[in-house]
Order: structure tokens, then C-alpha cells, then sequence
RNA sequence: GGCUAGGUGGCAGAAUGGUCAUGCAGCGGCCUGCAAAGCCGCGUACGCCGGUUCGAUUCCGACCCUAGCCUCCA
């Protein structure tokens, strides 16, 4: 029985999709006006790590994530290159889909463009001023009326004459009620528009988020996703926009990731003090790295992000993959870890406690390979496969990924090979000496040396 | 100021009213020509103060501290 800790309730509950065997998820995802950061490949990690696993769950899942591709940030920052915007979003939506196919993620069954559903965005829009919730402010934008909806404030637990109170928000003078939120944008001359009843103009990008969910999940689905810190407002605006426009409950569980902090400090963009995914992949063995350290811990707390903490998970990935070494496929896997795994994650989605098994099965298989038994071996290495793989982790080649190196290699494989071999013959003649010479070398090189039984060796990168 | 989430051993990080998390690092042992890797073993961790309880890191209350939201942000 799976159990998700719902935002909106703010306990863990047990999950039943409104349709029987059959979940509808929608995640928000990016704007596209720079290249993605650490904080986003946390999001983006996060919910391929959910979509994995209710699929394996038996769930015929639809999961879709946006694309923000028009906003004011886009904006700005194409003005500042001399860049046509789309021509901008474009791009950065391309560095994006190259940025998640390195971190391994599977793609979303459905990736709309905020561009691509204008229409459904004006008739939403239509529908909230033809019931009231949205009126035209006298500088032509369309806002949303707050506190025409009465629900407003639940998800985030706050309260309107609190935010109003503490907040000291800007008070535009075209708004009725500081807090109401723009729907639509009317044009300043030169920007992009689109023709809509109330002049040239663009979407805000809450409407956007609920036209596309509900365009293409239908008014009411199983589970919505993103960030923390979009809880609000942009959360909270979705669902007063598409309870109000629909006149049906939106979405039942609200799940959101926390942040990703660097020196105990939110990363953002705003902030300026983000890694972008590519700059840090650089830095690393394997994109693998990356992804292992961010489903160590809890999705939901925060995670300290240093350099330090990427080189301790790429020991610990390291340790899983030579546990991997010298096995073979084949092998059956072991129905009592698969049942402690999946106990794991069906506790709200518990990777750290899953890895924990996944390391208990690699023991096992470390002391049937020492022990000689090759059936236990191979049937250890097919169940850390199988369960590492609903994480997406392990799948690569042990040999191959053990000597691929995190920094510049200073020794190319043939020589590598060469050294290993002038060894082999060296200790074949009992020329120690010699044979830990060569050793010491490849030391210096940061090439490690493991004898095997049977005079194997084999060797890694530092 | 309002609201929310946290404070676990050297580090990272889970669970839990009384028995093991797990990993990294460290120490001892086995193995090894020596190493490395692996296996076995070891370290009396739960912010502070009260309360409930036979017993609290775990429940309750106060306090301290950290982060986040209240403006764009995954």
C-alpha cells in the first residue's frame, strides 16, 4: 500500500488514483530562459524517481511536465542578448532536454508549451470573469479576484488578512485587493501578444499551469507536483483558477521536493549562488553521481549541496558497482528484498531507507562472491539490478564505469593496460619489487590496482 | 510580525516509546607476497528545559537555533 504525504493535508495518506488502476500526474517544470540548475534537477529527479516507480506499481500513468517557454524573465533576458525570444526559449528548452537525457531521466509522456495553449488559456480566462472570480483592471490586464474564492489559503495554510497583514505587498494600483494575481497581460509596445477579447497581450503564468492540467488531464486528477517554494503562491493560485473555472475539486494530492541548499542557503537564481546541471556534470565520474546523491536522502527535506557530498556519494555509488563487478546476468531475484524495498518506497517514496536495502543485498553478494557461490552471486546481482533499476541506478556497465575517472586522466586506457600487463609479469616472476613499482606509478596516475583471485586484476580510476 | 519544515554519532542520512538503520571516514581482525577490494567486529548519536510513562531520541509543553514561504523562483 503506497502512501504519499499529500501538502494539502499535510499528513502521509494512503494513495488511491480516482481511477482504477490509472494515475494522472502533472509537475510544473521550467521556464526556459537559462540553463537548468541544481534545484531543478532535484525537481526533475524527483518526480522521474515517482513516475518509475508507480509504473512499476502496475499504474498506467500519464505524467505530464510543462514548459514555461513565455514570461517576463524571457523576456528580459532575450532584450539583453538582442535574441528573439522564442528563439531564446528554444534554446534553452533544447539544453534542457540535453541536460535530463544526461541525468538519465525518462521523458514526460506529455511536455506542453505554455505557447501552445493560448486558446484554452483565454477560455479559461472567459469562464472566471463570466463567474465573477476575474475582472479587468482599469490598466487592461484581467486579474484574478482573491477573495471571491473561498477555499484561498489552504494548501499553504495561509491566510488572506495575514499575508496582507505581515507582507506589506506592493499594492498596484489597477489590482482591487493587493493580493489578486494577473491572469492576463495586456502588451507594451514591442513585446510578444497574442490577440485575446481584452486587447493584445500574454498569459500570467499561473493560468498557465491550470489550462494546461486540466486541458489535458481533465478538471480533476490524482497528483500535482513541483517545488516547495511554489506552494505559493503559484499552487494556490492554480487551484483557485481551476476550482473556480471548472466547478470541480483539482488535484488530490499535492506533493512538492525540497530545496537545494548551498551553504545552508536556498539556491536560486535570484540568489545567483545556483550550479547549473552541465557545469557540475563536468566535475563528475558519471551523471550517476548526481542522481544517487540527490535520492539519498528524503525528497522532501533539503539537501546540502558541496562538492564534498558529490565525492561521498560517488564512493558509495562506486562500492554498489564493484558489489556488480564480475557478475554475470541471469539469477533470480530475491522476493524478501524486493518486498523490504517496495515497503521503503510505498512509505512515501523512503529512497534513502530503499537504498539501504539495496546496500544489505549488496553485502550479501560481496560475501557469496568471496565465498565462491555462484549461484548466490548471481542471484544477488539480479536483485540489486532489478530494484536498483525502479531507481534508475546500476544500470551501466560495472567494469566500464569503475575505470572511467571523475577528473582529467592523465593515462590513457592502452597504457594503462600496458602497466597492468608489465606487473602481471613482473609478480608472475616474483619481482615484487618491480611489480609494486609499476603499482606505485599507476598510484600517481590515480589508476588503483585490485588483484583478483586466479591472478585477474583489474583496475579503476580514482 | 504571520505561517511552515527541521535540529540524530567525525560527516551524510533513515526509522523508532524499551532490541540493528544504512553509507563514507576511523580503529581492530581475517584474507593478500605486500596492498587494494571484500568479509567480520568496534565506537554508549539523538538542540535545551520541564511533563506524561515502569521506560522517551521517539508523545506533550516551553525555550534556543536553522532553513523556507509571505515578491519572480524547482
Amino acid at each position: 500500500m503506497l502512501r504519499i504525504h499529500n501538502s494539502l493535508t499535510g499528513v502521509k495518506e494512503e494513495f488511491k488514483p480516482l481511477r482504477a488502476a490509472e494515475v494522472r500526474m502533472y509537475v510544473c517544470g521550467i521556464t526556459v530562459y537559462d540553463h537548468i540548475h541544481l534545484g531543478h534537477a532535484r525537481m526533475l529527479t524527483v518526480f522521474d524517481m515517482v513516475q518509475r516507480y508507480l509504473r512499476s506499481m502496475g499504474f498506467k500513468l500519464t505524467y505530464v511536465r510543462n514548459i514555461t517557454d513565455i514570461d517576463d524573465k524571457i523576456i528580459e533576458r532575450a532584450a539583453v542578448n538582442g535574441e528573439d525570444w522564442s528563439a531564446l526559449a528554444r534554446r534553452f528548452t533544447a539544453a534542457m532536454h540535453e541536460d535530463c537525457a544526461a541525468l538519465g531521466l525518462a521523458a514526460p509522456d506529455l511536455e506542453p508549451r505554455a505557447t501552445d495553449f493560448i486558446d484554452a488559456i483565454i477560455a479559461m480566462i472567459k469562464t472566471l470573469i463570466r463567474k465573477g472570480y476575474a475582472y479587468v483592471a482599469r490598466d487592461g490586464d484581467v486579474m484574478y479576484a482573491v477573495r471571491r474564492f473561498a477555499g484561498y489559503g489552504r494548501l499553504s495554510g495561509k491566510k488572506i488578512d495575514d499575508l496582507q497583514a505581515g507582507a506589506r505587498v506592493q499594492v498596484d494600483g489597477a489590482k482591487l485587493d493587493p493580493l489578486d494575481f494577473v491572469l492576463w497581460k495586456s502588451a507594451k509596445p514591442g513585446e510578444p501578444a497574442w490577440a485575446s477579447p481584452w486587447g493584445a497581450g500574454r498569459p500570467g503564468w499561473h493560468i498557465e499551469c491550470s489550462a494546461m492540467s486540466t486541458s489535458l488531464l481533465g478538471s480533476h486528477f490524482d497528483v500535482h507536483g513541483g517545488g516547495v517554494d511554489l506552494k505559493f503562491p503559484h499552487h494556490e493560485n492554480e487551484i483557485a483558477q481551476s476550482c473556480a473555472a471548472c466547478g470541480t475539486p483539482f488535484v488530490n494530492v499535492w506533493m512538492h521536493n525540497g530545496f537545494v541548499r548551498i551553504n545552508e542557503e536556498k539556491m536560486s537564481k535570484s540568489l545567483g549562488n545556483f550550479s547549473t546541471v552541465r557545469d557540475v556534470l563536468a566535475t563528475l565520474r558519471h551523471p550517476e553521481v548526481l542522481r544517487f546523491f540527490l535520492i539519498s536522502s528524503h525528497y522532501r527535506g533539503p539537501i546540502n549541496y558541496s562538492a564534498a557530498q558529490l565525492t561521498q556519494a560517488d564512493e558509495t555509488l562506486l562500492g554498489l558497482y564493484r558489489a556488480l563487478e564480475d557478475t554475470g546476468p541471469g539469477g533470480q531475484v530475491d522476493a524478501g528484498a524486493l518486498a523490504e524495498f517496495r515497503a521503503a518506497m510505498d512509505d512515501d517514496f523512503n529512497t534513502p531507507a530503499a537504498l539501504a536495502v539495496l546496500q544489505g543485498v549488496a553485502r550479501d553478494l560481496n560475501s557469496a562472491k568471496a565465498a565462491q557461490r555462484r549461484d548466490a552471486a548471481a542471484d544477488g546481482a539480479a536483485t540489486l539490478r532489478a530494484l536498483a533499476a525502479l531507481l534508475g541506478i546500476l544500470q551501466q556497465d560495472p567494469g566500464a564505469y569503475l575505470q572511467r575517472g571523475s577528473g582529467a586522466q592523465t593515462l590513457a586506457d592502452p597504457h594503462v593496460e600496458a602497466l597492468v600487463e608489465a606487473r602481471r609479469g613482473a609478480r608472475a616472476a616474483k619481482n615484487f619489487a618491480e611489480g609494486d613499482k609499476i603499482r606505485d606509478e599507476l598510484a600517481a596516475a590515480g589508476i588503483l590496482i585490485e588483484d583478483k583471485p586466479g591472478g585477474v586484476t583489474h583496475w579503476r580510476r580514482a
